[in-house]
Order: C-alpha cells, then structure tokens, then sequence
DNA sequence: GTCTATAAAATGATAGAC
DNA sequence: GTCTATCATTTTATAGAC
C-alpha cells in the first residue's frame, strides 16, 4: 500500500538553508527587516512559516545570516580581480561600481538595511557600523598608495577623501536605485577623474 | 457636584495636529514607517490611539502629513535666506548642509524614509520620487546659473553634476547619522571647492 | 476632542507528530 | 526536515459614549 501523499518535499538543510537566504534576500531588500514577514519569505520558498524557522533560529538570525553571506561574497569577488595586481584607488572603486550594477538586488538589500540600520534596535545596527569603518580604512589605504606612487594629490587627506568617497558611492546607489536612468558609475568615474586631477604631486 | 475627574486634556484641534506631527516626525526617523506603531506614537503624544486617529484618518496619512510639513518648512527656511539676492550652487547647498546640521532628526527622518520609500507600496513612494527631480531640477539651474556667470566650467554636465551633488548630499548624511564624527559639511565644502577649480571658463 | 471597547488581521515563535 | 496546531502579542481601524 502506498504511502499518503504529503505534498512535503525534503531537501538537505544546506541546499535549503540557501534557497532560504536567496528569497529572504530579495524580500528584505524591497520591503526592509520590519516589512518582510517570515510567512511571506515560507511562502516563496514553499515551506511552512514553522518550516522555516527550521533552519534560522529567527527572524533576527535570519537577516543577519543573509547579511553576511551576501558581504562576504561581494568583498571576495572584487578582490579576487586584483589578486597581488596593483590597483589604484578609482580602478578598485570602479570595479565596485560596475559590479554592482549587475546586482540591483544586491544594492538595494544594502542600500535598505543600511538606512534602516541606523537604529540602534536593529539587528544589524553594529553589522553595518562595523562594515562602514572597514570600508572607509580600505579605501584611505589605496588612497594613501596612490599619493606614494603620485598619483594622487598629498594634499587630500586619505581618511576625509575615504569618507566623501563612500558617501558619493552609497547616495548614486540610492539615486541609482530611484530613478535607473541614473548612471551610476559614469557619475562615480568623472567625479573620481576629477579627483585625480587634483594638483599637487607633491612640492 | 463637581464633574467627574475624566484625565482628558482637550486641546483646539490645530495645536493637537501640530503636536502629533512633531512626535511622529521624531517617532518615523528612528524606526521608519513601518517599525513605528500609532499606539506608541499616541502614548508619547498622551493620547489614546483612536485619539490619534481622529485626527489622522490613517497611519499613510500621518506619514504623508509629516513629511510634507517638514518638507516645506525646510525649503522655505533656506529659500528666504536668499530672497531677491544671487546666490551660487556652493552657498545655496553649504545653506541647506548647515541647517541640517543643526537637525539631526530631520535629517534621519528624510534619510530613512527615502530608502524605505523604495518600495512602490510605501505610502511615500511617489513624494520622494517627486521631491528628488525637483531637487535634481532646482542644483541644475543653480549650475547653469554659475557657468554663465563664469564660476563654473561650462564642460561639466549641469543635470549630470547636480545628480552626483544630491548623491554625495545624501550619502553624506547617511554617513554624517552612523557615525557623527563624519564632518559632513567639511566634506561636502571640500568636494564644492574642488567642483569649481575644473579648469574652462569658457573657450 | 477624547475615551473605552472591540474587532479583525497579521506576526514571531513554540510544541509535538511524522 | 517538515508539517499542523496553537499561543501570545501587536497592530490598524471602527463603533459609539461623553
């Protein structure tokens, strides 16, 4: 006799733990941490709400797990590009740019939760803080190698042009994401070429 | 016989709107639209939650009304700055920056909301959109203004170079709001400066 | 103008079976 | 690994009294 039809299928927790991340990913970046029920990611995914909270503890540990797995391979691909190759800081930054929009997903969950974030009650409020200083000291770095090899100004300070350079990166991803006529990376080059022209290779 | 003690406090209505906006400004800036209940936004106000909403017919009308309020406040304070007098892109936009540096919640509520305004559902999405191209229009004019003036280079782009303003604007607040010690104006003042030493006045 | 009462729906999470 | 059942809350909104 057969057996009764669950309508269930099973799948290896790694395979659905990913498929869950995937999903969640999307959902979290249009509708935000407090906007996206865990029901509605259940849904998409074809599991039960319980079904679900299978995998990640809760909600929280949910975001926070899709928020990290998605950094980790954003940092990974654009630094396995320059591989011991030396790069300058626009090169690095273009990478960055031009990757990203490929992955509008991708540059709205980070844009959302960003913003989001800014509450201290967030689950990912010290992620973001912490992920923002890494950024800004790599950058101020490849700044620092290129007024070494002049090709930058020395009269920019590395850490404020890091910071304005971050800025202008997060603001043309918002604007970008807003209105896509935007272009995003053709404003984010010619203010980086403008940048450079700054004179002053040293005295 | 004395009345009986009801604890109501009964206001003229104006005033009771005009308190309720400046609580859901505050409340709407730190945990975004839909992290914010009425019931909370009431018990700050010191009213019950059907109080509130006879006021407001809906929480999509409260939002509606914050933002609009603070919107117009906002650029009429720095529009009648310059009533009359010629101003260049630098000072009308140093303006508007020192304001905001002086509200911190203003700025957060205009930074959250128009990241969680993303969302075509969010109640906000076509007011941000909206106020973006006319801020967009408005730094625009402002450039051509200069370049015809001969203070800035006729090659750059006035709709292109006024997008990438408003992008490092914002994205200057998002990084002003996460870390504080950010010197927003600084930064912006700097960028500004560097924007008009682009060599051409005119050929 | 404000309140109490209450509805109706959604949500995050747990218990326990299969 | 996944489900059903269920709970405790929270949340927006309405009805009707004062």
């Amino acid at each position: 006799m057969a057996r009764v039809e669950t309508g269930r299928v099973r799948r290896p927790a790694a395979a659905r733990r990913e498929q869950i991340l995937a999903v969640a990913a999307d959902a979290f970046a249009v509708a935000g941490f407090r906007g996206t029920s865990l029901a509605e990611v259940a849904q998409k995914v074809g599991v039960s709400q319980p079904g679900l909270l299978h995998h990640f503890d809760s909600k929280e540990s949910l975001i926070l797990a899709v928020l990290q797995q998605r950094d980790l391979q954003d940092e990974q691909h654009v630094e396995a590009q320059f591989q011991g190759v030396e790069v300058t800081t626009r090169e690095w930054l273009m990478a960055f740019c031009r990757r990203n929009e490929t992955q509008p997903g991708l540059v709205r969950l980070f844009t959302v939760q960003s913003a989001e974030s800014l509450n201290p009650a967030h689950p990912a409020h010290d992620f973001f803080y912490q992920r923002n200083q890494r950024v800004r000291e790599r950058i101020a770095r490849l700044i620092v190698a290129d007024q070494e090899k002049g090709r930058l100004s020395p009269s920019l300070d590395p850490a404020a042009t890091a910071a304005e350079l971050v800025s202008l990166m997060n603001g043309l991803q918002l604007q970008w994401l807003r209105d896509p006529a935007t272009d995003m990376c053709g404003l984010f080059e010619t203010s980086l070429l403008r940048l450079e022209a700054v004179p002053g290779t040293k005295a």
